[in-house]
RNA sequence: GUGGGAAUAGCUCAACUGGCAGAGCAUCGGACUGUGGCUCCGACGGUUGCGGGUUCGAUUCCCGUUUCCCACCCCA
């Protein structure tokens, strides 16, 4: 039997019927704040992910689904692409290619797939889904503003609520410019150099490779040692340390609940100044729900213009492990209004018309078969949870009045055809 | 990539020390020819993940492998 291969899964009904509640919720959010959705391609030229995301980075290291795309002419030239592993490079792409810093401030949003080769966990799969969503624009549209962080963090903290979402923690951090970043990894890297033998030896590869990864070790005899190193917050610069305060104040100012994490780094390479994450406690390790922060500089790594950004990625696979507890797929999947049970030789005809007008009016319709009995033709009914039955046989055909039984509380009614829909939608 | 656990019917799980592969639920049919849920009867359903080994005999023990789960790594 061929089956899913590593890493990918089936997404079955119900389940996707909270999908879909979830998408519709996030959907109506983002439109509040005035975010316009944006769509773009699954696979990208592998160069803007090495350059975008970041060539040392795990991601494009080693997770990435990456081919030669070969050509077969002379006219068709071959090149390696990529399966996009998060969306903000190939927004941020978009966003040049069409010259979008021409119509000011940009808020997209994008839901969809994508793909890492790791290996798979609980909430963790090699095709999983992102709602993501950024705010990118040249510096006279404001979007270096750390209004749009304090907005988005708000957006988000809105989101988890209205999805019932309450238990959640908003970490929040700043790592700087590059310059603070650089003096920060310097003074690090001295920090480290007389104390790293006595850490774990992953610290020990990531003194070397990427010191700001040593702050992230969760290993416990480590701790005493990451206490006593420098804090990204020292190295802040007199317009990072303003900006970061500004985001604070406006979060108060909201009544947004965050706490400063000063050991929260990120994984990928573009992000400046404000990161965050947001976590929950139901989903084991892997207890980030979302995470994201600003860019400032990915626009011109990528060869386009100035253009100060923030956005962030919902691991929508973990959103809705967080909400399955919580909202059972049952709740949420719409049910028939009515399953039509045609009755005797000669009624699928009769049936066909009937639902196709009810179906007109906007009503959920089940329609069965007319070769199945009454009894079975009601456990359908039964089955798909439909809120009425409805039999068309030939002595309903005649009289022009049809026999309307509502399942749930067996009471059952003669109805002329003229009022069927009033009945059904009450 | 590393470590631990698991895999038996569509689903949830049994099967003693190695001895005929089972139950509940689900599905289908009947009791019951135009009135469901309940009940009763019956049927269908299996390469015990896959491959090899030990053995008279393997779901059971051993080796390999695949997948899933958990953790590490990393991230959403």
């Amino acid at each position: 039997m061929i089956k899913a291969v590593r890493g990918t899964r089936d997404l079955l009904p119900p389940d996707t019927a909270l999908w879909n509640y979830v998408e519709g919720v996030v959907r109506d959010v983002f439109r509040a704040y005035n975010f316009q959705e944006i769509r773009t391609p699954i696979f990208e030229e592998t160069t803007l992910f090495a350059r975008g995301v970041g060539e040392e980075t795990d991601i494009v290291s080693k997770e990435m689904y990456t081919w030669e795309d070969r050509g077969r002419a002379e006219s068709d030239r071959g090149q390696s692409l990529t399966l996009r592993p998060e969306a903000t490079a190939g927004i941020v792409r978009a966003y040049i290619e069409h010259k979008m810093g021409d119509r000011g401030l940009n808020k997209f949003y994008c839901i969809g797939p994508m793909f890492r080769r790791e290996r798979p966990q609980k909430g963790r799969y090699r095709q999983f889904y992102q709602i993501d969503a950024e705010v990118i624009g040249p510096p006279s549209s404001g979007s270096e503003s750390p209004a749009r962080d304090a907005e988005i963090l708000e957006m988000l903290a809105t989101l988890l609520d209205r999805l019932g979402i309450s238990d959640w923690n908003l970490e929040l951090n700043s790592v700087g410019c590059p310059n603070d970043r650089a003096a920060f990894n310097e003074a690090l890297r001295k920090a480290l150099e007389p104390v790293v033998e006595h850490m774990c030896v992953d610290c020990q590869r990531r003194a070397v490779t990427n010191p700001l990864r040593v702050l992230d070790c969760k290993v416990p005899a480590d701790q005493p040692i990451i206490e006593k190193l420098p804090r990204i917050s020292q190295f802040l610069d007199e317009p990072c340390r303003t900006h970061f305060e500004a985001v604070q104040a406006i979060l108060k100012a909201v009544g947004v609940e965050f706490h400063i994490n000063d050991r929260l780094v990120r994984g990928l390479d573009y992000y400046t100044r404000t990161a965050f994450e947001f976590t929950h406690g139901a989903l084991g390790a892997q207890n980030a729900i979302l995470g994201g922060g600003r860019y400032d500089g990915l626009s011109e790594a990528l060869g386009g213009p100035a253009a100060p950004g923030i956005g962030f990625a919902i691991g929508e696979d973990r959103l809705i492990l967080s909400l399955q507890e919580k909202i059972p797929a049952d709740s949420v999947l719409p049910r028939p209004q009515a399953y039509i049970a045609p009755l005797g030789a000669g009624m699928n005809g009769e049936a066909a018309r009937l639902a196709r007008e009810l179906r007109r009016h906007d009503l959920v319709i089940e329609l069965g078969d007319e070769t199945f009995r009454l009894k079975k033709s009601f456990e359908a009914a039964t089955r798909a949870g439909a809120k009425y039955i409805l039999i068309v046989g030939e002595n309903e055909v005649k009289a022009g009045t049809f026999a309307l039984k509502n399942l749930a509380t067996g009471e059952q009614v003669s109805v002329p055809r003229a009022e069927l829909i009033s009945k059904i939608r009450a």
